[in-house]
DNA sequence: ATAGATGCAAAGGTTTTGCATAACT
DNA sequence: AGTTATGCAAAACCTTTGCATCTAT
């Protein structure tokens, strides 16, 4: 099977304006009233699928990736998390968290950090066989 | 306002139990099947109302923190985010990843490490004050 | 005794989809 | 022309909530 040949439509071109001039990591709601500013008629279905396109094209990224539901962990100490992009496996990566990078973000941004979340995706052992 | 009193109820202790006795960061439905082996009457609200309460107390962690819709993002270097636990602001953190970290990870795991998140989460300049 | 928790079912909010029509290339 | 995209509306999906009842403290 090959992937489908892509259209740069109007609607496809606008939604990707709007999120290169922004930088505030807007949802898809925010994108739809601010495109529909220009083309009043387009659906809110048409904002997903092409958000879903744009991010398959590699033009933009998907904070929250990956998954729609929540997943919980009863080891509340902070740590890295690894997700197979193959099987979907969520597992604990035993490396210690360096500490110094939350103070370095916070004279970044000139606030204060409580905690951080590290996800990392690829291919678990199993699956890079 | 005070916060509530905790009770620990056999339905919110089973409901611990489980997620300490496992490694695989379950799903709040796996969780549910998981419980009704042992409390077959169990109903699924009872399922999320605990898991937030847990994570109200800081016995487990909730991972796909925060929010319920998906941010977009058209800068798609890999590059930190920051989001304010005040305002729900998220931000671009201006700092180098640490790529080394990845060959660490993906030596851990024994896998492939593609791309990776971090958010840091805490209190912007503004809600800092 | 009483605040807090449960079960059930209905509602909520976000995202996806089926289908007929329209528009790129 | 033929494939890909759109608009609309309905459905799907995960999570939350109202309410009457029950229970831990």
């Amino acid at each position: 099977m090959k992937s489908p040949q892509r259209r740069m439509t109007k609607q496809r071109k606008k939604i990707l304006e709007v999120l290169k001039s922004t930088r505030s990591h807007p949802t898809a709601d925010w994108v739809y009233d601010e495109v529909k500013k220009e083309i009043p008629n387009i659906s809110l279905g048409t904002i997903y699928r092409n958000l879903n396109v744009l991010r398959e094209m590699g033009e933009i990224i998907e904070l929250n990736y990956g998954s729609s539901y929540s997943r919980y962990d009863a080891n509340s100490d902070d740590h890295y998390h690894f997700t197979c992009l193959e099987c979907g496996q969520v597992m604990d990566v035993d490396l210690d968290m360096d500490r110094e990078l939350d103070g370095e973000v916070a004279d970044c941004i000139g606030g204060e950090v409580s905690y951080r979340r590290t996800e990392f995706f690829g291919y678990c052992a199993e699956c890079s066989k």
